[in-house]
DNA sequence: ACAGTTTCCCGTAAATGC
DNA sequence: TGCATTTACGGGAAACTG
């Protein structure tokens, strides 16, 4: 008797399905208005229950921060709601799918009272699953609870939810449920922080930060190495400087463009620009690294050389690609092919990749992959393929002069033309603007 | 008594308000969940009926190819349907505004009967906003009709839908309400279909076509020039050889990155190679002209022009830009940078664009708009830029040698993070099928 | 299997609310 | 007014459906 009431107590269990996207989107993130799969399993399996128990979700079940201080957001299921699944056999387990789970605002508190001091991200929500039943004449409520999940309305909000998620699962307990955290965000310490910093980068990338990478970090966010004891806070994490945000763009930028070279370890990437000229000053003219940009938030990666001049070795930087650059310029090919013009010869500065791995070594095993492959149709066209160069201060081929006016042919028409089609009401591609002449849509009359 | 009747049944007008996007859509296409805007304009101003008009839209009305052969579609209003506007004053004139119309299909009849023929953008649809009143004892039923439109489910069915909408204008007389013109479709004469064509790119780049484009198109559109009698069939134009679709991508590239260069008339567009060759033959070396590409059907732009080789003159042709290419590289700037490599010696080929004027005379005027500015923060970085350089035969700098495996740090860190981790559940960006794993979400009992 | 069609959803921009 | 948040919808791709 004892042991089934413990069984039962402990046999349902929520298994989250996010709908799988192939483009990248994160877990413990719903989106109003987007689907989800929910599964839950109930673990005891006694036949005599098989098609007797029904499980409901509910949307903050019992959470009190709905009503009182915080004053969150309140969300319906849209689908799946009412509808109460019956349980079905599964591959021995009992399972319910909940296949078409979606989350709509409820608008219906009036706004304005019990104004939230937090940002939506900052919410916490939890879906519980419902279900009673009875046994030898004793009715067991059971109840299994989702992790703390945020709500976002637009993917702009996703970077920002993804902080909050990582705050919280580093701050709480195993089995806290603090959906309130927020309010009072406790800070973590470097040590808390630098590991789920790290487990990022192996999971878009395949490879944690090294040692160095977090070092530059630690001062990044936490101020210099000083303060080695010191907790970094919430707001600083995710707001004041935005240093998530500016990672959230990186990793996002490895994703899409460069996860092979980062997986490979070719990306040095966090580096300050003071640690890149000590780096490459001692080294031989034509080493160079990668390192990603410090100023552009939404993700850019740069290269540094040391190159020879007048005055003794020079360290010189390439202006960051940005993502939409990378879109149609892989960077081992930015790299082969980068070209500077100094004093009338072009040369590419590149030779070594930090250390001293010469450059083919690095990177030809990448070069297959070009986003435009320089040989599509060849057949009538001189192929082509589009490179970054260094703007040269030297004067261009043909230089300036004075715009001349042409002598335009067929100008001349445009009159007639426009006469042929008085008719036509609007058969145009213009801007909207020009089909509310009336006459746009015709008349008929009965 | 017998003008007044008159006055009333000629009375009220529909005048569609499409929404305003800044990015291009296209009239007389509605799409499924998208909102539209229509204004009903009553043209008699009789004092006596300012608060008693009452008008209500209804989709399809009357329209028996929607229940007949056909097996149109049906639909209906999702928004602004039965909530009927009182008409009210505005401006002088009597208007009823529909600000949220918007369409949802009606699933309601069993699919797969009454199958139709056509596909969903060659039907017809028409929407009519009726009311009706009373004067002096008699009843006026009086209702306004839109012109045929078309209703898609995707923006990938606009250009089709387009294509239908100019068809059935041209085909209908002028007040002809054929829904069902696609299940026997007219043919055309050039003469009709020029001027629809050449209006397009008025609309698009304040530039119509001329004689030469037109030649080319017909040609094209046709078969060779022989026939000028025949008529171009409905199937060629829109199906069979996607005619319509090039020409749609097209007018699409000129919008989104030449339209300047277009309404100026530096881009002769469309010639064929054979005429390409005939006429740059004739002209100096470095005489170079733009056209549109004839084999990418999404719209794509190129340069040929005559080259001095060792048999004499040459004419050369890059590969055609894409709107992806162009939308980090402006068309002037192309050309401006264009490099071809041969037996060592980089020139730009490009001097002067057809049928004589220099370069500059011609493009210098457009430099100014460049998608990526030169300087932007050109402090500690070497400003780049982008240009497209004919891939060159010559053997790179650093000739390709065996890849050589790195001695890559760090990663023998990867063992000890996992485990770090092993007690997190799911924090990574991975693929969500990483998600599924049980204990995703925690579990919670009362 | 496949093509025509619709749905889904990200990312950007606009609209809205506060 | 500015900022935070939501809505709108183009565009590309998946899912649907016969």
């Amino acid at each position: 008797r004892r042991l089934t009431r413990n069984l039962l107590a402990s046999a349902l269990v929520v298994e989250k399905q996010p709908v799988m996207q192939n483009l990248p989107q994160r877990p413990l993130i719903l989106k109003t208005g987007v689907r989800f799969k929910v599964t839950v399993s109930f673990m005891v399996n006694l036949p005599a229950f098989k098609t007797l128990i029904k499980v409901k979700p509910v949307f903050d079940k019992d959470v009190e921060e709905v009503k009182t201080i915080s004053g969150f957001r309140q969300f319906d299921f849209s689908r799946d709601d009412a509808k109460v699944l019956d349980v079905d056999l599964s591959s021995g387990a009992l399972t319910a799918a909940y296949e078409h789970m979606s989350l709509k605002e409820k608008k219906s508190r009036v706004k304005g009272s019990c104004e939230s001091q937090l940002t939506v991200t900052e919410e916490l929500h939890i879906i519980r699953f419902v279900t009673q039943l009875q046994h030898n004449g004793e009715t067991f409520h059971i109840q299994a609870s989702s992790l703390p999940l945020v709500v976002v309305s637009s993917s702009n909000q996703v970077p920002s939810a993804w902080a909050a998620i990582m705050w919280s699962n580093m701050a709480s307990g195993a089995d806290s449920e603090n959906l309130s955290l927020f309010l009072d965000p406790p800070g973590l310490t470097w040590q808390q922080l630098a590991p789920l910093l790290s487990w990022q980068f192996l999971s878009v990338g395949q490879r944690p930060l090294d040692q160095d990478q977090l070092s530059m970090l630690q001062a990044k966010i936490m101020g210099d190495p000083g303060d080695p004891d010191g907790l970094i806070h919430w707001n600083k994490f995710s707001k004041d400087e935005s240093v998530w945000i500016w990672i959230d763009g990186i990793l996002d930028l490895i994703k899409k463009f460069v996860w092979e070279l980062w997986r490979d370890g070719c990306i040095m990437g966090f580096v300050s620009k003071e640690r890149t000229r000590s780096l490459l000053r001692e080294k031989p003219v034509g080493t160079f690294l990668i390192r990603f940009s410090e100023s552009i938030l939404d993700g850019a990666i740069t290269f540094s050389w040391v190159e020879q001049s007048a005055g003794g070795k020079r360290i010189h930087a390439v202006e960051p690609y940005t993502k939409k650059e990378l879109s149609v310029l892989s960077l081992p090919n930015a790299i082969y092919n980068y070209t500077l013009t100094m004093s009338g010869r072009s040369h590419n500065p590149l030779v070594y990749l930090y250390p001293d791995t010469p450059k083919d070594a690095a990177f030809a095993r990448y070069r297959v992959a070009e986003p435009s492959p320089p040989s599509k149709k060849t057949k009538d066209y001189i192929s082509t393929k589009i490179i970054l160069v260094a703007i040269d201060p030297t004067p261009p081929p043909s230089p300036p002069m004075p715009a001349i006016d042409m002598d335009l042919d067929g100008l001349e028409d445009l009159d007639g033309l426009e006469d042929l089609f008085s008719d036509l009401p609007d058969l145009s591609h213009l801007p909207l603007e020009s089909c509310s002449e009336p006459g746009f849509f015709n008349q008929f009359i009965i």
